[in-house]
DNA sequence: TCTGGGGTCCTAGGACCC
DNA sequence: TCTGGGGTCCTAGGACCC
């Protein structure tokens, strides 16, 4: 029988942000290292041998760890690691899938002559990442994105872990339900009820009486992994679908006035970033949390996309002051403005009367911006046409 | 222990259309 | 006046990830 080899690897930079602090600060070398100083945004090994963890209080995370240096972070310095680790990456695989600022897919399918197996591959990778980035990275490799993840935590840090497909059930089966992706700490708990604590146990278990657990697509997902059915190719990354940003008040309660200061920031800061990236949107969402630590999201959704600051904004107060009892009730502690339904903001430009085209290419043209810029690109084209009597869109060059 | 800032995807109900 | 079934979109909430 044919089995498929194990090609993808998961790459992922050890504690990225304390590393990078570890690298630019040799006194820092071999200390525990904190990142962040209200929340814990990045903790080094040194740190995390105490019980520091990521998106930990400050505070906890000082007594836990007295002894602990605590940096401010320097996303500028983090942000130029990544490109460069990045880089490393571009080099030594021809298929590089980024997942984050600090973790990619790579796929060395077909490589083997030219630069050997994937385990070599995976062992230049990790003293490259080291030699040009100075950083420590963990490499998982199996068959499936999923396992190479897995594999990737499970040898973490600083280290390598190759699952052989024979090996792959016996290797999966053993580990907790955390480890699986998808599975947080809601789910887990939920599992862990019923008795459930390995990825044995959960692939013991029917996909229906997982779905009618979890729900539909939860109990499918989590089924499917358990038997390491993961058919994701490695390829380029989904486009963004939202643009957002978000900011932490405290507890101290804040007049109107200083919230719609907060609010106007945000809407500046989203709309800045979209119009850099050529993109417009339609749905915007204010997000809300208060006091208890509750959530509460509102949204409206424009007819046109747009990226106008006043635009958005308007909205957003309007969403704003539509909630203004609820949040002098509950006390409002976290404020956030994202912005979905996005499409490219590219002119799309109309050019010949509709009679001296045939049909057919018509049809290209439309199907051609319908993949590249999204449908309402396509709907954006046709009004216009209406408008102006053409109807033949042409793609910008 | 009292929690930042950036995202993704799924579900469910209601409105609306054919 | 009352009635089906299918589809899409919008809104809100929730789980999860780094």
């Amino acid at each position: 029988m044919f089995v498929q080899e194990a090609t993808i690897l998961h790459a992922d930079i050890d504690s990225f942000y304390a590393s990078v602090e570890q690298r630019d600060d040799p006194r820092l070398r071999g200390r525990a290292v904190i990142v962040g100083a209200g929340v814990v945004l990045a903790a080094s090994y040194e740190a995390k041998a105490f019980g520091v963890r990521t998106a930990m209080g400050g505070r906890t995370a000082r007594r836990l760890c007295p002894h602990a240096v605590v940096v401010p972070p320097r996303m500028s310095a983090y942000s130029e690691a990544s490109q460069a680790v990045y880089r490393v990456f571009e080099d030594l695989a021809p298929l590089v899938e980024g997942l984050s600022i600090d973790e990619a897919f790579l796929d060395v399918r077909g490589m083997r002559r030219l630069a050997g197996s994937p385990a070599e591959i995976a062992v230049r990778l990790r003293h490259e990442v080291r030699r040009r980035v100075g950083l420590p990275i963990t490499v998982g490799i199996a068959r499936t994105k999923f396992l190479a993840k897995v594999a990737s935590g499970v040898a973490k840090p600083d280290g390598l872990l190759f699952v052989a497909p024979e090996r792959e059930l016996r290797f999966l089966h053993a580990l907790p339900i955390e480890r699986l992706w998808g599975v947080g700490e809601v789910t887990a708990a939920r599992l862990h009820e019923l008795g459930v604590a390995t990825v044995g146990q959960v692939a013991a278990m029917s996909e229906s009486a997982l779905v009618s657990i979890l729900g539909r697509a939860s109990g499918r997902q989590l089924h499917a992994l358990a038997h390491n059915r993961d058919p994701r190719r490695v390829g380029p990354r989904r486009r963004r679908r939202s643009i957002g940003a978000q900011c932490a008040l405290g507890r101290r309660r804040r007049s109107p006035e200083d919230v719609d200061a907060v609010l106007l920031g945000l809407v500046d800061r989203v709309t800045r970033r979209m119009r850099a990236a050529h993109r417009i949107g339609r749905t915007v969402t204010l997000r809300f949390r208060f006091d208890d630590f509750t959530r509460a999201t509102r949204s409206f959704t424009f007819d046109e996309p747009t990226a106008e600051t006043q635009e958005i904004l308007d909205v957003a107060r309007g969403l704003l002051a539509a909630e203004a009892r609820l949040i002098e009730r509950r006390g409002l502690t976290l404020v956030g403005v994202a912005v979905s339904n996005l499409t490219d903001d590219t002119p799309v430009q109309l050019a010949l009367p509709f009679e001296r085209r045939c049909e057919l290419e018509l049809d290209l043209a439309i199907d051609e911006i319908r993949t590249r810029f999204g449908l309402d690109a396509v709907k954006r084209a046709v009004l216009l046409g209406r408008e102006t009597g053409f109807a033949m869109p042409l793609l910008p060059d």
